[in-house]
DNA sequence: TCGAATGATTCTAG
DNA sequence: CTAGAATCATTCGA
């Protein structure tokens, strides 16, 4: 029964444990309803269940037919038999519940089978990281563009997110994904991801236009939140502090935990680079001591200041083996 | 064929 | 529940 089960909730097998064309219909109206499902692999994968499910059903029709055949035949049989000497009614009884003890256990056989078809199908298609599709190159831009142009906090709103689905043709959850990837993977490696943040910024920068001549606000329509995402500039706001920070510890690796003191440093630092890189925003330039309001802009969530780093003004000699594996 | 890149999943912490 | 981190599994380029 446990297989009835499995199979019925696979769509393979109707509400009716009896099977037949019913049953059929029922699990089709079941499977269609799971259809709303959006992503082409679903369907493919709805694909071959739809074909495990027909090979099933007119499996299980023909069992059932040959059942009912034969028991006739039976039947005929002893009616038969019962010319020449007497038959109770309970040896007929008997015979065909025999009968179909055989056919139940053949279907029996079938629904196991087909039980162990749908797994394979499961675990070959609904494992996604086995079906893992590269984005085009369209999306990717398009995520990257967003990343590099809200670097300050690269946390999209969920209406943020269903646009870059939208334009991206994915879903959002895969949005969530590839900034968690992408947050953790800039992070991990600032200097690798260095020259597409400029191109990037370089590339918003020129749809912006004009930024440089100006000199005093460098102000993004359409990001009200972000701390500026015009110019090249404010790239370097987050981007080259942490560069900054990181090769002030040659390479390394976030290992131990990081002292109160380094986060200050940290602030000053960013303070210092946003004053000489100019005007980053109106509330980094005007305030001159305020970690907090830095923080919103600059440290993402928690201020993830990378590595351990002892002494600022220490050179890259430090090389402590990390491996934490 | 190997290693880097990358999308997805899982686990943990807040 | 979400973000971060580690890891897995696949893809892609050399």
């Amino acid at each position: 029964m446990r297989l009835d089960n499995m199979l019925l909730a696979e769509g393979v097998a109707g509400p009716e444990k009896g099977g037949g064309s019913a049953a059929a219909a029922a699990a089709a109206a079941a499977a269609g309803g799971v259809g709303a499902d959006n992503s082409a692999e679903h369907s493919d994968y709805r694909a071959k269940l739809t074909q495990i499910r027909q090979i099933y059903h007119t499996e299980l029709e023909k069992y059932e037919q040959a059942c009912n055949e034969f028991t006739t035949h039976v039947m005929n049989l002893l009616r038969e038999q019962s010319r020449t000497r007497p038959i109770s009614p309970k040896e007929i009884e008997r015979m065909v519940s025999i009968i179909h003890r055989k056919f139940s256990s053949i279907q029996m056989q079938l629904k196991q089978s087909t039980c162990e078809a749908v797994m394979i199908l499961r675990s070959r298609f609904l494992d996604a990281r086995r079906k893992r599709r590269n984005f085009n190159k369209q999306a990717t831009e398009i995520l990257n563009e967003y990343f590099y142009s809200h670097l300050s906090n690269p946390y999209p709103s969920e209406e943020a997110k269903e646009e870059l689905a939208k334009k991206c043709s994915i879903t959002v959850s895969q949005v969530s994904n590839w900034f968690g990837n992408k947050r953790i993977r800039y992070k991990k490696n600032i200097g690798k991801f260095q020259e597409e943040a400029n191109m990037y910024a370089a590339r918003t920068a020129v749809s912006a236009t004009s930024v440089s001549a100006h000199g005093s606000q460098a102000n993004s329509p359409s990001t009200p939140n972000s701390a500026g995402s015009a110019g090249s500039f404010n790239m370097s706001n987050s981007g080259d502090l942490f560069m900054s920070v990181q090769s002030l510890n040659g390479d390394s690796y976030q290992g131990g935990q990081v002292g109160a003191n380094i986060q200050s440093q940290v602030d000053t630092l960013r303070h210092v680079i946003s004053q000489t890189g100019g005007y980053s925003d109106s509330l980094a330039a005007s305030q001159m001591y305020s970690p907090q309001g830095i923080n919103t802009n600059g440290g993402w969530q928690d201020a993830p200041t990378p590595s351990s780093v002892t002494s600022p003004t220490e050179g890259p000699g430090s090389v402590h083996s990390d491996t934490s594996n």
